[in-house]
DNA sequence: TTTAATACCTAAGACTTCTAGGTATATCCG
DNA sequence: CGGATATACCTAGAAGTCTTAGGTATTAAA
């Protein structure tokens, strides 16, 4: 057997789709991103703060993201904003789950007759 | 706390591929999947064995799929297919990937103005 | 005053996939 | 002829992600 080098079957969407939100924005806190996902589907998408928090960790331990705490209404919140490393880091690992993307409804989308 | 009956938001797309697969055809057999995955996909996608036959099994475990095995060429393919059962699932769980698909772009597509 | 919303966190387990093997036959190429 | 490649199946162990199910604490609404 030999099976190439190999870009994973569905690798995390979640850390991608962090990395997309905070493309758009100075920065965002971990609440409001588990509110701004359910806002953009309509309530369709819950993101679990149990996969959230660690998710943000890691890619703050990775050097992409940077923290910055704050208080606000007496309830501290945590920033997080995209590093430079973060930054292209964040364009990468999105190009990456497109292709994947693209190759998943090539499988998927196959006709009947086919 | 609550976060109500959620939408994994990583589910395995490799099972429902196969259930996709399985759908436009008679049957096939695991080398097949593998071969007609990277045929599809010009060899973008490769689906590794240690995933295909642990999944194929599951699918056999949970009814979806029944298997006959036949000698071709001196070698043993079995042949999977979908059960009455594995129809119905099939197209329950590619409506399901394909409405959390559409929930991942919603996301994703969002312009850095927004 | 109790519930819901806001806001953070972690631990344990489930599940999927990858890596890395293993076995065996047939075919192609030198 | 012999070795490599393609065909064809399989499993065990490790890695990684997510869910479940808690925990803490403050503020606002009922």
């Amino acid at each position: 057997m030999s099976t190439s080098p190999n870009s994973q079957l569905l690798k995390g969407s979640l850390s991608v789709m962090i990395l997309r939100l905070l493309e758009g924005r100075e920065r965002m806190y971990g609440y409001e991103i588990t509110q701004k996902v359910k806002e953009l589907t309509a309530g369709e998408m819950t993101i679990t703060e149990g996969a959230l928090y660690p998710a943000l960790h890691k890619l703050e331990a990775e050097g992409l993201l940077t923290t910055e705490t704050q208080v606000v209404d007496g309830r501290a919140r945590k920033y997080y904003s995209l590093t430079k490393i973060g930054q292209t880091e964040a364009a990468g690992r999105i190009a990456e789950l497109t292709a994947f993307l693209d190759n998943l409804n090539l499988v998927l989308n196959l006709k009947p007759s086919l």
